[in-house]
DNA sequence: ATAAACGGTAAAGCGAACTTGAAGGTCAAT
DNA sequence: ATTGACCTTCAAGTTCGCTTTACCGTTTAT
């Protein structure tokens, strides 16, 4: 299977496929090449590929993925160890949630006030005094 | 007020004011410069980086900002384009809240299945196969 | 035979918000 | 007088995840 192929099978772009293998998150088994120097994917890529873009999808950044491929290149990745890494990502989604709702309710609060200066302006017509944002 | 002194003051660093005298967060009267060519700053300037550090912090970027002050200092910015615009954040915030509920939740799916297939293979002493983080 | 479609590489660009570095001028204290 | 703290500018570097550009070789179809 060929680059675009495999880009068409995965939702990825070549480019980006390209990039990955750059980045080291396709391991030497994922990059055969043929006479001709064009890259030769097997199914076991898309595979892998799909697997990458779903752990990417729950909150993984490209580096963090490298190290576990890299982990279970070398040692297997046990299942705790899994199991401690989703936990940890999971803690981390929850901290930003966190933070959102903070933004979210401070946003609310700054919005209320300003509704009711505008409504009373408008009830009033006469201007009220006020700073943009505070 | 010298350039540390303010950035005491805002929490900032110095390098960050310049940057964002640079990107034209402070107009004209934040930006006289003493007889040695010192940037030199009033009280009002504190307050106005106390500002932009309080709408940065509900979610605006300095490019959305920038566009704020422009507004304000051409039109005055009147309170119901400010209350216009909190909304818009405000939506802007829910929507990436709701994105990271998604993934929190597919989060916690996955660890669930690995959690269990965990207890499984300690209690069965026997290795599960499977894979990572599928 | 030739043109389109596909493959390859290397390097640069993007956006966001800064930080860091290089190279120098100024000021306060000893 | 010299050290060290603080100021200046301009340019480049950082992180993340790609995309884009430029330029070249190969394969496939007509």
């Amino acid at each position: 299977m060929k680059i675009h192929a495999l880009a068409q099978r995965t939702g990825l772009t070549a480019p980006t496929i390209r990039f990955y293998e750059q980045e080291g998150l396709l391991d030497e088994r994922h990059v055969r090449r043929s006479e001709n120097n064009y890259r030769d994917y097997s199914e076991a890529t898309v595979e892998h590929l799909l697997t990458v873009k779903k752990i990417q999808a729950v909150g993984f950044t490209l580096a963090e993925l490298k190290q576990v491929i890299r982990e279970d290149e070398a040692s297997g990745l046990p299942l705790s160890r899994v199991v401690e890494l989703l936990r940890l990502k999971l803690e981390e989604i929850e901290r930003k949630k966190q933070e959102l709702e903070q933004v979210g309710a401070h946003l609310t609060l700054m919005l209320a006030k300003k509704s009711a200066l505008l409504e009373a302006e408008q009830r009033g017509k006469t201007a009220v005094p006020y700073r943009i944002f505070t």
